[in-house]
DNA sequence: TCTATTATACTGATGTTGAGTATAAGTCTT
DNA sequence: AAGACTTATACTCAACATCAGTATAATAGA
């Protein structure tokens, strides 16, 4: 049998391994890293750029995740308690310059808000500021009706009448227009076709200036590349995350009251949880334990602090968990 | 601070963007094709090589994915309906020879298995050739034995006591021992615990040829490289999917009995699920539609013929979707 | 003392899930 | 041709989870 890690074989074969390519293709290491401040979830972005801190994955690195932790740890002294994989991009078209070809691989790291710490060029930001729409904790944002006016616009472009139909479709059952239930899950969805009916900046890069300003955009703050679309996909991750995962505990301090911690799911998640419900499952699961201690801060009532079980890691490292958000 | 990270820039910044790297890295991209044959989940294999098919992704792709199934289609002719990201792996220690270094970015792609189309160098091999002890429809396999013991014994070698408890509760969890239910989406996770129990021949490359003796390794054929990992990441994710998505039409032909359907996800699944719950889920949520004809190649009565409702890819493109597999 | 605010405990309706049973309509055996 | 066997299909029931609402407790501030 033939040996199939030798570069030496047939042509004719599909490859198992491949020889080194004649032209290296850089690979870069993104960086996501969230936490939650007072109701507002928050994204580490270098200062005035609008663009997710990254790095080179080097020969060096014994693997892609450590060699992430590596970076961002040493950079920015952040306990990095949480990461994982997000996704592996190369798109041609999305860079914006079309000369560069490199491989962007997105971690998603969780951690804590810390003053003070790492390099100063950085800069905590919420991630409400890249995607107002996604915030419906108050209900629909008012910036909403701009939107729908976009989409209808660009539903209305659409050359045959089934087309037509299928856009406007797409478009309220990802925004809940029309009676569709709104799915905070959809991030990555609803900022593709933003970005389908060019009404996202980001899809007017490769425009010829004078015909940039046919279009108007929507609110929102853009990032370089396609950070923002790598922002929409770790959103995306982390409200479905929470819902059968214990990782909000990731983004708490040590102790913290039952309103807070709900406060946190509802800040990622973008809409509001009911209370008794939210109550009855984090203390059925025992995802927590009583530390004895009571917070006064809370303008009421004082509530009881409570600290994160850490044995649930070991228990259900892997069984699972859930959090009270209303699936659909 | 220092920056050991960057070659050219100032020390002081974050990048956001890579200068091309010196060292340019090589990329591939690697297919899990699966199909769905009498009631046999299999994957596509390159003939005699216990490897995965692959290809280089080059600088004419205009994306990962477009890369992947231009290769794949133009090699097998296989008609790729489904096709999503699975993992992006460049792990130093896991691909057997130190020297080389390549990333490797995985696909998982939905299909039906063709006699006689595409390459003849390559082959549908079950996956649970290459996991028996995923496979349990038919009750605990008899192989579970010898993991169990296997796993006892590396339990043993820990030095603490703690860590003896930890092991032994890790492997109960992921495998069914001692009452804990069988969940039969950690493929991976099990896959990981029997590489670090040095049960997997996977392992034990790296070892000197007089030290690979000392323990036996499980049942399961291996592959090259890190390809069986990435198989059973796979096998995770379709696993996982199929209760919410309606991907397993992609694996069904244009017609089927309702058994057949059922037979299918039990397959892939690996274990069995109650028929009666099956289609009430499956009719109720109006996944099928009735053909008019029956078969009557059951057996027994004559099983009406259903087709997937296409439409629902349309209407629930997005919502979701749910299969009848008891969670947990 | 009254009011506003938050914490905490309980209740009922509804929906989902897992499991069991009964009948129908064919094939195969003798 | 009768009976055994196999598969298809329809229905029922209990357990449990989820959603929404209500009631009471304990603090701060006017």
């Amino acid at each position: 049998m033939n040996d199939p890690l030798s570069h030496t074989r047939s042509k004719t074969h599909m490859r198992s391994v491949s020889p080194p390519s004649k032209q290296g293709i850089a690979a870069d290491l993104i960086a996501l890293l969230v936490a939650v401040n007072s109701g507002d979830p928050r994204v580490l972005t270098i200062q005035d750029q609008h663009a997710l801190p990254s790095g080179p994955f080097e020969l060096a690195h014994r693997s892609l995740q450590s060699g992430l932790r590596a970076w961002v740890e040493r950079q920015t002294r952040l306990p990095l308690g949480y990461v994982e994989q997000l996704y592996t991009f190369a798109d041609r078209d999305r860079i914006g310059a079309a000369d560069q070809r490199v491989i962007s691989i997105s971690y998603l790291g969780l951690t804590r808000e810390q003053a003070g710490s790492g390099r100063h060029e950085t800069n905590w930001r919420s991630w409400y500021g890249y995607f107002p729409w996604e915030d419906h904790r108050l209900g629909a944002p008012p910036m909403e009706k701009m939107l729908r006016a976009g989409l209808a616009a660009w539903s209305d472009e659409a050359a045959e009448r089934g087309s037509r139909h299928d856009r406007q479709r797409r478009a309220a059952m990802l925004f809940g227009f029309d009676g569709h239930v709104w799915n905070e899950e959809l991030v990555l969805q609803r900022y593709e076709l933003l970005y389908e009916a060019r009404l996202i900046p980001e899809a007017l890069r490769g425009d010829r200036p004078s015909a940039r300003t046919t279009t108007a955009t929507v609110p929102g703050d853009p990032m370089i590349l396609d950070h923002r679309r790598i922002l929409a996909t770790g959103i995306a991750r982390l409200r479905a995350k929470i819902k059968y995962r214990p990782v909000v505990f990731e983004l708490m301090p040590d102790t913290f009251t039952l309103l807070q911690l709900q406060r946190c799911v509802e800040a990622l998640a973008g809409k509001l949880v009911h209370k008794p419900n939210f109550r009855r499952l984090i203390e059925q699961q025992e995802l927590v334990e009583d530390t004895g201690e009571t917070s006064q801060e809370t303008g009421g009532r004082p509530a009881k602090l409570f600290r994160f079980r850490r044995a649930v890691l070991a228990e259900r490292a892997i069984a699972g968990t859930k959090l009270p958000i209303s699936g659909s």
